[in-house]
DNA sequence: TCTGGGGTCCTAGGACCC
DNA sequence: TCTGGGGTCCTAGGACCC
């Protein structure tokens, strides 16, 4: 049995927490650049502002209902995130981080010494409430697609009390049979189009169509999973977190920029800032990488502009795994020379690291010369670790950014070409000390 | 005027291997 | 003229998730 719990409109909950006078009113969280709508209040919810709108859509509609728009504030989210899982983590033998407002709880076993599923359930919400202020929902179901249909339907019903079960034949139909089958885990805006031209409404139509089907119109096996995962046969296991956080496969840092930029200088100084935290986050992770990618882009909303809008480009790395930030950052040079045309406008770069590996495992080298400019004379490698580690450590203890690559200093008191907006920001409440809480 | 970021998984074609 | 089968890896792109 999987459980799921999701918190509430997470990060407006995480801002509510510590703005109690932003309770009851319309409350909108933004995405970085304060682009995007990504987290609304039920208050914001009601007006009709919808999840991802443009916040210059609904700027207006807020002002008039004494409404409040916050820039992202993930320091807090994070830290706020790590705190409801430890909850979690206490209560039930095994638990997934799925998300940073989202785990999957290994339910087995729960029932024999605890009273029912749903008492447990609903200990579970009010012990993470009552230490994170955070307010949650509960689905459990055999399969982990059940149980996110579970837990959107104890969302949508106030009358469920936060918690809907799925354990049985006539539960499941109820459930499914009131849940659109857009609505389904799975099914994105091209499927539900798909769904819709065929006739299929409900979660539990289309649970009833044949594999063939699925195979055919719902991408492959993907589809083919789904449809087993609906009808209460799991095709996918929990994978358990360890120490509550979530072991990636890959790391990516992108961001769109404050204005348009064609010089190639200041796009390299947005990939160096970006493939420097990348780097950083990779080195916290334990982890080395030996596959690079770097893209950047167009504005894909100038009509005057022919697709592609992103150029991407992936290296390989020849030297083996590193996770050396200035190592990393002479091969992105060459990839983004590759990349960069003179006289384009870009309004967004970003780079992600994959082929994940922890140090010290056998490294493949290549046994011919690459290519003249391809590699870096080898650095000494303990002494490049040992200085990362210090880069590191004085991040940490000083700031992020206090110590950089040269190539993101800008002359003068000018803030960085590349820099976006985040005009309404909230303080990093649990995880800076000038930013505590005063309480007077 | 203004329209995010960080992920996962799958597919498909080509090059290449035995 | 006929021209296999079973793989891997790479790259690019698409769909989906939160």
């Amino acid at each position: 049995m999987f459980g799921l719990v999701d918190g509430n409109n997470f990060y407006v909950s995480c801002e509510r927490v510590f703005q109690p006078r932003l309770d009851g009113r319309p409350v909108v969280v933004l995405s970085n650049n304060d682009g995007n709508v990504v987290s609304r209040s039920p208050e914001a919810k009601q007006l009709g502002i919808a999840m991802g709108a443009p916040y210059f859509e609904v700027r207006q509609l807020l002002r008039q209902h004494q409404g409040h728009a916050l820039s992202s504030n993930y320091a807090l989210y994070g830290d706020m995130s790590r705190r409801v899982m430890a909850r979690l983590a206490d209560q039930v033998p095994a638990v997934e981080v799925y998300s940073i407002d989202e785990a999957f709880l290994d339910l087995h076993g729960l029932t024999t010494f605890c009273g029912t599923l749903d008492v447990r359930a609903q200990r579970i919400r009010r012990d993470v409430l009552a230490c994170t202020g955070i307010p949650t929902c509960v689905g459990m179901a055999p399969t982990k697609t059940l149980a996110k249909a579970a837990n959107r339907l104890a969302k949508k019903y106030p009358e469920l009390h936060g918690i809907l079960r799925l354990d049985t034949n006539s539960r499941r139909e109820r459930a499914l049979r009131a849940l659109p089958a857009a609505d389904v885990w799975g099914i994105g805006r091209q499927c539900a189009h798909l769904l819709t031209a065929h006739g299929i409404r409900t979660a539990w139509e289309l649970a009833g169509v044949s594999e063939a089907w699925a195979r055919k119109h719902l991408g492959g096996v993907v589809g083919w999973r789904l449809i087993q995962e609906l009808r209460g046969q799991p095709c996918q296991g929990l994978q358990p977190s360890e120490d509550g956080t979530l072991a990636r496969q890959s790391i990516s840092c992108s961001r769109s920029f404050g204005q348009r930029l064609t010089a190639f200088d200041d796009l390299w100084g947005a990939v160096t800032t970006y493939l420097s935290r990348a780097a950083e986050k990779l080195r916290a992770q334990g982890d080395q990488a030996h596959i690079l990618t770097v893209f950047i882009s167009q504005d894909r909303y100038d009509t005057c502009l022919p697709p592609p809008y992103t150029r991407s480009t992936t290296l390989t790395l020849p030297s083996g795994p590193t996770s050396n930030t200035l190592q990393l950052l002479a091969y992105a040079r060459h990839l983004l020379e590759r990349l960069y045309e003179p006289g384009r406008q870009y309004v967004k770069a970003g780079v992600v690291l994959d082929g994940l590996e922890p140090p010290g495992r056998g490294q493949q080298l290549s046994l011919f010369a690459p290519p003249a400019g391809a590699v870096l004379p080898a650095p000494d490698a303990g002494r490049a670790q040992q200085l990362m580690r210090s880069l590191d450590a004085l991040n940490r203890q000083f700031g992020r950014g206090t110590v950089r690559p040269a190539a993101t200093a800008v002359s003068g008191d000018q803030p960085a070409p590349w820099l976006g907006k985040a005009q309404h920001r909230s303080q990093a409440y649990t995880t800076r000390f000038d930013d505590l809480m005063i309480i007077l």
